[in-house]
RNA sequence: CGGGGCGUAGCGCAGCCCGGUAGCGCGCCUGCUUUGGGAGCAGGAUGUCGGAGGUUCAAAUCCUCUCGCCCCGACCA
């Protein structure tokens, strides 16, 4: 059924006030989505459609790629997690329940034991690969913060894939079929993305690229190298060490008062000196009885990823403000490498390049200046500890990199052997030997790919859709209520539906001024307006949402001219 | 979990400070008129004021507890 007044699209003329960001706030206006719960959403008809196109290119490019659709259970056993050590691993976000035998359950936040556990099952040749299974499904995290309405539920549409093969090779080889099948998914949505190197977070595994949709609401923050194909989630983007200075004569270390410089800004303001000139020194809690200091330049931002990839941690928190202050005998602000005992030092490789910096003295109220590693103090480690950030040299060109914001939709991983091995995933060689599969996963965010599509594609009037993703491809306006407005719509509707067009049909009983400002909002790709003025002309108005154009055709030529404009929307997206 | 804010009609809000019959706009229902950019007139319906307890002759309003939601930080598709 698509004539407005009996379809279910309930909008909304004012801005709910729960949300924020404009796909949040228009899929609520153009009644695509409600929320249950936080994080839970239904979604209504138009949303579902929106969901439904996108879901159907991701098949078509699964397919492509060689994956076969199978569909596992929401529900898993606790069991299988246990083997993979991830039942702890995962905490608070695995929505755990009990059955009534209180056998212990989750519901499914992603799905490599699931998968795995049915691949031993059913797999146990060479001959059996490569293969490569995936779903689309309903996923639980229970995230800490639920977020702008699709765009971080703990309920959400994934699709979620994974692949099996005999050797490094082959699976670098499907690696790259499923990277290039995003490309073609995303590129196809009619999204401007961007892939880039990403950290294997939780899921863990070797190598893994995130696919972002460029949007200034991103959560994420990405580098990248417009000289070079180089592009790294800021979690992730190698830090060039910058070349050791090796300066010959060193000032003598000097104490200044600094009564309340607790922050580096604060600090550089009193002494007027640069940020660069300052060494931060981060305390962390890296055991029950170990404190580990990172020195990091005043200038940057401590990447607490790599530090604890350095440090080979699971999880990794600052000393709390009572245990620095036993530690230094200052409050927090103050601290400084120099004096600190029975603390392991470490530095980032910035750190290398400086002499004569300044840092806390460990006293209150008091900072030293001139201070130089290894005369001063003694550093156990150097690394790579800091975020990546705007005009770092890129690792690849050396030329400044640049930084944009961007929404994960899509991660592929390189698993290696990390769960196969855990769980005896394995197969046989041809000469009978026995060899854990080497496993890849990749993940694509299907309600977040909408709610991305309408973080590009929006006005202040509401939605434009990609045509690929448009609930409808038009939408007929009967912007008077004649009798022969009704019939002229009414036609052309039909021919529409005969042409194979997705036409929305708004026969309410509404003015104008309505229908309008609805089909707006909605963000049908084109309009065709239907009045008494353009009937009596002949000369139907038809609008393209996203440019504002207009075009005006006789009446008989508006079918042909939207099937054609749909169409080459839909090749040039392809 | 830490910090900030909000729960009053379907939606957006006022009322709360200073306790005394629960309001406004939009939407909804009925009728008439209207109909190319969110119509006009007339009539109408709708609330456990998030919940529980307390103070009081009297609580949306004051106090305590609780639940929910939103926003900012550490996780992820």
């Amino acid at each position: 059924m698509m004539r407005f007044s009996q379809c279910f699209i309930p909008t909304m003329r004012q801005d709910p006030g729960e949300a924020e960001v404009a796909s949040h706030r228009l899929m609520l206006r153009a009644g695509m989505i409600r929320k249950v719960a936080a994080g839970i959403y239904s979604y209504l008809p138009l949303g579902l459609r929106v969901i439904r196109k996108i879901e159907t290119i991701v098949r078509e490019e699964m397919n492509r790629a060689g994956a076969q659709e199978l569909l596992l259970p929401i529900l898993s056993p606790a069991e299988l997690w246990e083997e993979t050590g991830r039942w702890e691993f995962y905490g608070k976000e695995l929505v755990r329940l009990h059955d009534r035998h209180e056998r212990a359950f989750c519901l499914g936040p992603t799905h490599e034991e699931v998968v795995t556990d049915l691949f031993r099952r059913e797999v146990s040749s060479y001959r059996q690969l490569p293969l490569t299974l995936y779903q689309i499904q309903t996923k639980f995290r229970d995230e800490i913060r639920p977020r702008f309405g699709l765009m971080r539920g703990r309920e959400f549409i994934m699709k979620d894939a994974y692949s099996f093969d005999q050797d490094e090779a082959s699976a670098q080889n499907n690696y790259q079929r499923m990277y290039d099948a995003y490309c073609r998914i995303f590129s196809r949505t009619g999204l401007k993305f961007r892939p880039v190197e990403a950290d294997t977070g939780l899921i863990g595994g070797i190598s893994s690229h995130e696919f972002m949709v460029l949007a200034n609401t991103g959560e994420e923050l990405i580098v990248f190298d417009p000289e070079s194909q180089y592009a790294a989630n800021v979690e992730r983007a190698e830090v060039v060490p910058p070349p050791t200075k090796t300066s010959g004569e060193l000032k003598p270390l000097e104490r200044v008062s600094t009564p309340n410089a607790k922050s580096v800004e604060d600090l550089c303001a009193l002494l007027k000196v640069e940020a660069q000139r300052v060494v931060k020194t981060l305390l962390y809690q890296t055991g029950d009885n170990e404190i580990t200091a990172v020195l990091i330049r005043g200038d940057h931002q401590a990447n607490e990823i790599k530090i604890q990839r350095f440090l080979g941690l699971h999880d990794l928190n600052l000393a709390t403000p009572e245990i620095v202050e036993k530690i230094t005998t200052a409050p927090l602000g103050f601290v400084g490498p120099v004096g600190l005992s029975n603390v392991r030092i470490l530095a980032d490789n910035a750190i290398g390049a400086l002499s004569d910096f300044i840092v806390g003295g460990n006293e209150p109220g008091l900072h030293l200046m001139n201070v130089n590693a290894t005369r001063d103090f003694t550093i156990a480690g150097w690394g790579d500890f800091r975020q990546a950030q705007a005009g770092d040299p890129s690792p690849k060109s050396g030329s400044p990199l640049q930084t944009a914001r961007g929404i994960e939709v899509g991660h592929v991983f390189m698993l290696g052997t990390k769960y196969s091995e855990k769980m005896g995933a394995t197969y046989l060689d041809a000469d009978g030997q026995s060899h854990p599969a080497i496993m890849g996963c990749y993940g694509i965010g299907i309600g977040r790919t909408a709610a991305s599509a309408i973080e590009q594609n929006h006005d202040e009037k509401g939605i434009c859709w990609p045509m690929p993703i448009a609930p409808f491809q038009a939408q007929i306006l009967t912007v008077t209520s004649s009798e022969a407005t009704r019939v002229g719509s009414e036609q052309l509707y039909n021919e529409l539906l005969q042409h194979q067009i997705e036409v929305l049909l708004d026969d309410r009983n509404e003015r104008g001024g309505v229908k309008f400002n609805d089909a707006d909002l909605i963000g049908t790709p084109y309009h065709i307006i239907i009045g008494d003025k353009g009937l009596a002309n002949n000369s139907i108005e038809i609008k393209d949402r996203k440019t504002g154009e207009k075009v005006l055709l006789p009446l008989n030529q508006v079918a042909d001219w939207i099937k054609k404009a749909v169409a080459q929307q839909l090749q040039t997206q392809n």
